[in-house]
Formats: C-alpha cells, sequence, structure tokens
DNA sequence: CGTCGCTTTGACGGTGCTCAAAGGCTGTGG
DNA sequence: CCACAGCCTTTGAGCACCGTCAAAGCGACG
C-alpha cells in the first residue's frame, strides 16, 4: 500500500481493510496545483478540504511590511484544512511554493468519515493533534535554539514525516524549497541560511544538492538537534485498547 | 453569566440555556494547584480533563540544557488536554507558575458532551482550532517580529482573551508573570525582556506595576503591533447557520 | 531587620541582519 | 549552439539586536 494518506492514518488508529478501501476511493488526484500558486487565501472561506498528495505545499502567514512566515509543511497525507469549516475566515494562507497534486473533498465526504467510521475519525482527529504538537515544536526551537540546531532538528523532522508516507529512504529525500523558504520557515535571512547551511556541510551531518538532502549519519544529526520524535506521535495506535 | 468557560465558548457556537447549564455544572472548581506546580507531566497520560477556572497556567517544554519555552497560556476558561487521550504519552508539561483554579473532568463526561450536546461540541472542537491558530501567530510573531513588537502583540492577545472572559478591563489586566517567564515564553533573555519594557514604557505603550499591565491607549499598541485579531475567531457563531 | 527573589544596570561579545555584488544554474530565444 | 535573462546561491563588510556575565537596587515577607 503506497498511498500516503493510509501510510500516514496507519500511525493514529488501527485500521481495517474497509477503512482503507474508503480511504483508498477519496484520495484521487483531482488536480494539479502549479508553483508558487495558493490553495486557500486568507480572508476566505473554503468551501471543501484539501488534501495533499504529492509534492510539497504550506502554511503562511504575511505581515503588513511584506515579511513572510512559513508555519508548516504540508506533504502528501496531509489535510490543509480539516476543520476548518468550523470557522470563519481562514487566519492564513497554504500555498503551494513548488508544485503539488491535491485532491478536493467535499464537506460532506468529510463528515461522513467522521459519523460512519470510528476508526478513520479517530485517525484524523489525531492528525489534527499531531499538527498542533508539530507547531508546538516549531516554536521552542526558534524561541530556544541556536540557527544550526533549529535546521537540522527540521530536516530530523521532515525525514521522518517523509519515510512514514514512504518518501524518504533511510537517510535522504527530495526537499524542492529555495533557501528563501527556508529562511522564511526558520525566522532568519537567507544569508544566515546559506551560511548555516555550509556550517552543517563542513561538520559533515547534512549535503543538499540537487534540490535533494543527504544526512550521512541520522543518528548523529539527530543528538547534534536534539531531536525526540515523541512529538509526532507515530507509535499512537500501540496504546489503544484491543 | 460569569462564568469564563460559558463566556467564552458563547463566541463558538450559539449556546442554549442548557447548554449554560450544564457547562455551569460541570465547571465547579476541585482545587487549587499552588505557585510553580505541575498540573500535567511530559512523558505521562492524562485520565481526566483538565480546566482552567482561575489564574494562570501554560504550556512549556524542557531542553536538555534546561532550557525552557513556554508555548501557551492558559487562562481561566481554557482546557489543558481536551483530546489528549487520544495520544499516547504528553509531550509537554502543562504547569501553574501562578497558582490557579483547576476543574478535573472525568473523560466519560467530555465524551458526553461531545455526543449528546452538538452545540457544546462545536464550540469545545472550535476552541482546538483556535488554541491553534493562537500557536500560529505566535511563531509569526517570534519569526518575524522584532522583540518590543513581539512583546506588543502578546500584551494585545491577553487583553482580548481576558476581556472576553471577563477578567480584563477596557484596557488593563492583572499579570502575574515574572520577566524571567516572560522571556521563556518570547524566546528572550531577562535582560533583555527588561529593557524591551523599558522601551514600550518609554514610548507610553505599556505600563506594568504590581502585577498588573495597564495600556494607555489600547488601538495604538495594537497598530504598534500589527495586532490583527482574526485568528482568534471571536465572531465565527455569527456565521453559522440559523 | 534580614533574606530571598525579582528587577535593573553596565560592559562586552556574538549571532544573525543588511547592503551590495559576484558567481552559478537553467531555460529560452536567436 | 550560443547569448542572455532571471533566479538562486555564495561572499564580504559592517552593524544591530540580543545574549552573557556580573553586580547592584528594590520589595515583599517572615
Amino acid at each position: 500500500m503506497s498511498n500516503p494518506l493510509i501510510r500516514k492514518l496507519e500511525h493514529g488508529a488501527l485500521l481495517t481493510d474497509e477503512d482503507r478501501a474508503v480511504l483508498e476511493a477519496i484520495s484521487r488526484v483531482s488536480r494539479r496545483v502549479p508553483t508558487n500558486h495558493d490553495i486557500i487565501t486568507e480572508g476566505t472561506r473554503p468551501a471543501a478540504v484539501n488534501l495533499i498528495m504529492g509534492g510539497f505545499a504550506c502554511r503562511y502567514k504575511l505581515l503588513p511590511d511584506g515579511q513572510r512566515q512559513i508555519t508548516a509543511f504540508l506533504v502528501p497525507g496531509d489535510f490543509c484544512d480539516l476543520h476548518v469549516t468550523l470557522l470563519g475566515e481562514m487566519d492564513h494562507t497554504i500555498g503551494t511554493g513548488w508544485g503539488c497534486d491535491i485532491v478536493e473533498i467535499p464537506r460532506a465526504t468529510i463528515d461522513e468519515l467522521l459519523q460512519n467510521h470510528p476508526r478513520i475519525a479517530r485517525a484524523l482527529r489525531w492528525s489534527t493533534l499531531v499538527d498542533e504538537a508539530t507547531l508546538r515544536t516549531w516554536l521552542v526551537s526558534m524561541g530556544q535554539r541556536s540557527a544550526s540546531k533549529q535546521l537540522a532538528h527540521l530536516v530530523c523532522e521532515l525525514l521522518l514525516r517523509l519515510q512514514t508516507v514512504g518518501l524518504a529512504d533511510a537517510d535522504s529525500f527530495d526537499f524542492p524549497l529555495s533557501q528563501v523558504d527556508l529562511g522564511d520557515t526558520l525566522g532568519l535571512s537567507v544569508v544566515h541560511v546559506n551560511r548555516t547551511l555550509q556550517e552543517l556541510r563542513g561538520l559533515n551531518l547534512i549535503s543538499w544538492k540537487h534540490k535533494r538532502v543527504h544526512i550521512p549519519d541520522v543518528e548523529r544529526l539527530k543528538s547534534f538537534a536534539d531531536f525526540e520524535p515523541r512529538y509526532l506521535h507515530l507509535d499512537d495506535c500501540r496504546d489503544l485498547p484491543a
């Protein structure tokens, strides 16, 4: 099973074959969104739920002076706005810096899943909690870690998240971002991102060529970044009552 | 109605008198937690749901070297861990820096609310989305704003949140934190927090004496901080179908 | 009155920003 | 196949914001 949505949700609930078939059915690619295009814009209210099935997207917020802060990366298997119809207007924008495949799922389909498929409902709720925990972890990184550790931490997170959906191998993954994008993510200037990358390269912790990140020694990178994957809650369904 | 839980949830759904009675019944203060005490510790799994009804609490995370990052303030009407039983172990700690009143609500009671009281269920889900939006906003502040604007933004947020639960008047509120705590929140050193406070005081934007914050001109502070309250989604239930 | 915790101040150093320009890569059109 | 444009990366120099260290005020409370 190489469907990233299913691979991801397996970590949040003990799915049955029927659950998997339902998820497979709703996650057919419906449209390709080009590079540098907004999927959902701040201030609007989306009618459907968007699911990423290929490529990268990100949540971001623009400040009056034009500065941008990326607050999340969305990778295949991630929902853009699962519960957003509960809220009024979007308080941030979701965009594809880098071209991605999206499924638009009608609100009613989601409601039906939540009502009639308890294991899927559980997994979806689990995934929103993981999103929140990830956000907290980014905040900790930004507030307390040096630029190099913050960057290293992000790389560890992406490696693990992409591995769980089958899009990274043991020590590398495709990473289509520019250094400007990375700066907007980490709260750093491009110049400093560049120097930080050189530092990590000099320590032989990361190499990044041709839009692909390679990690010579994953354990060393994790310990450098104090990476503690608990916040991703990947083993949570082990704890379920049988 | 001065119950902070009810006042808050009124912003997330159109409650009936019966809903209010139910909420009133579950939010009786059951225990006082002293200053500097953890309510829920990282790595454990809480059995009940904790609701703050008085004072301040905060979520925080400790790094191996002892640094602390506060990721959220919890004020009266806020839940500590509404959905956390879905997850395995807590990935962060919730503590009271400052003494607060807490209600412990059995998991079963929450489940019953979610199942049988649709408007309350809606309001609870709304509140977790607002928590997430607040986290995103903190991340934006930390990544893109200067220390003084970040601090000003936080003060605007707290003023508004406390006003909605009846714990702030038009231009001031009680704020029991130390400057160390503020530093751990903003990702700044104590020394720099102190100088930043002096700067804001010098601009006549904020005064902070005897654990109470006073804001001479709220509109001026908001515009200084680029404060845009959309992320708190306080007007969302206006948009509900009748 | 003395202690303890919090706030404030000063001096100094470093991380990371700004400005500016050069170097590389890729795609496009001649 | 080359020229060129445009974007991204890389470098350098200088500076500002913010951190660290250390010590001195201040205030609440016993």
